[in-house]
DNA sequence: CGAATAGTGTCTCTCAGACATTATTTC
DNA sequence: GAAATAATGTCTGAGAGACACTATTCG
């Protein structure tokens, strides 16, 4: 990086003298509610000066450079303000930058996105809060509903989820410890939008080797099920194949 | 992004007015030549002022929003300026940013990776033009030879390409059209670091329709072989299952 | 005609998908 | 004991890996 400055015609003056992009973070945080994929959005504010003022748009806001570390930090920390959750599934999505993305200037945004067990959230309400609500990822998708480039953001953070749930155990980060084997069923069923065979997906999950037996849980139903926890809750397992169904792709 | 101030005691000013990160776009290229896997790299200018003079890094710089309209543009014209390549295959890796990455201050880079042909590149050698190189990655990878946290860049890159390898048709762009399957057998094997059986691997190729028909090569070898090029040159495709020996993982 | 490389054929074994069956709890 | 859900068992077919074989060119 940062080799040459931007323009010859700048080279003799100091690094801080010519204009920078804007900075910000933004963290697209999924949760499953209701067997429903969604995602926390907050409105915008809506005062002068302030762009698409009561928009709803994906949390975030700009770097702070006399408080954040590193841009993970950033975004650790806007999603422990909006939801009360420490230890979520971060993940970095990519990054999205243009002279017209933002109407107050050249900006370029950093995504994370997150997965988090519904229950474990308090939404955050406090004094200078602006709103904060769930929205269901199918209502949202195809609109152009969301303030900036959201819309875009929203839908590659969709797709990376949907295609890396294919051969990945992140679902399990949709749920709070221990959950059963049918529960975490559900939340792939719901992230893919199709049922999934009880069967194989056992063997899957078990073979993988990143659940650890957590006594039964006296669950939802009838029959008590057995509770596991992630052997490790850093990162995702990866199956050697992705689902699915014997005529698809 | 960007719905408060990065601080409350700055609430009333305008946003210009508080610090922002530097931007920087890096770009990691890589390239097979002499049967390695190689990236190229610049020299960093031995002038006061400058950090990490004369050590080498990934090639790079400030945004320059006079000049960008996006992020992906500034890469790609990064790339140009360096290799004089003007498609080549470009796919955004991820951001790096904290307060210390760079002595100058704040700063946050954008880095995508690049895969291009040897054939392809007229290494810029002009005016201003710092010293331009490809390194061996296998002789880079551990040590800590590259300026800022290049190294670590570099190794997620590597990281990146060889799994994205295992799955889809990234080698193919690792040539010049027309080529044929022998040769992107050698791309691959090259990237993997292993041998790949020929008789699945051509079966893998043929069957994921990316290729087409485009003559008989007379190569660099006895027999002809048929060249193919590319179908999509936007995207690779993506295979059902990874490769990988029997007993392997 | 032999060496070298391109390209094809065949066998086998794994494993995911489909579905039937058994097990354990509540009411 | 009926209903509901958890958990296991069995069959089958697609397909990848391994390797043997054929084809075509050059010297």
């Amino acid at each position: 990086m940062a080799n040459t400055k931007p323009s010859s015609s700048r080279r003799a003056r100091p690094a801080r003298e010519f204009p920078q992009p804007y900075t910000t973070v933004d963290v697209v945080i999924f949760s499953v509610i209701d067997n429903a994929l969604q995602v926390l959005l907050v409105q915008r504010p809506d005062v002068p000066g302030e762009p698409y003022p009561g928009r709803w748009a994906l949390p975030g806001g700009f770097v702070d450079v006399e408080v954040d570390t590193t841009l993970e930090d950033c975004a650790r920390r806007k999603l422990h303000e909006k939801t009360g959750v420490k230890s979520p599934y971060l993940e970095q999505l990519g990054s999205w930058g243009s002279a017209v993305r933002d109407p107050r200037g050249w900006s370029a945004t950093h995504v994370w996105f997150a997965l988090i067990a519904a229950q474990d959230v308090s939404l955050a309400k406090g004094a200078n809060a602006a709103e904060v609500a769930w929205f269901a990822v199918d209502a949202l998708i195809g609109k152009h509903a969301l303030a900036f480039d959201h819309d875009a953001i929203l839908m590659a953070a969709v797709e990376r989820l949907r295609s890396k749930v294919e051969y990945t155990s992140l679902p399990a980060f949709l749920l709070p410890e221990p959950f059963t084997l049918p529960q975490l069923q559900r939340m792939y069923e719901v992230v893919l939008g199709r049922p999934v065979d009880k069967s194989g997906f056992r063997t899957r999950m078990l073979a993988a080797g990143f659940l650890s037996e957590a006594g039964y849980v006296a669950g939802e139903s009838n029959r008590p099920a057995l509770g596991y926890c992630l052997v490790d809750r850093s990162a995702p397992a990866v199956f050697p194949r992705t689902f699915s169904p014997r005529g698809g792709d």
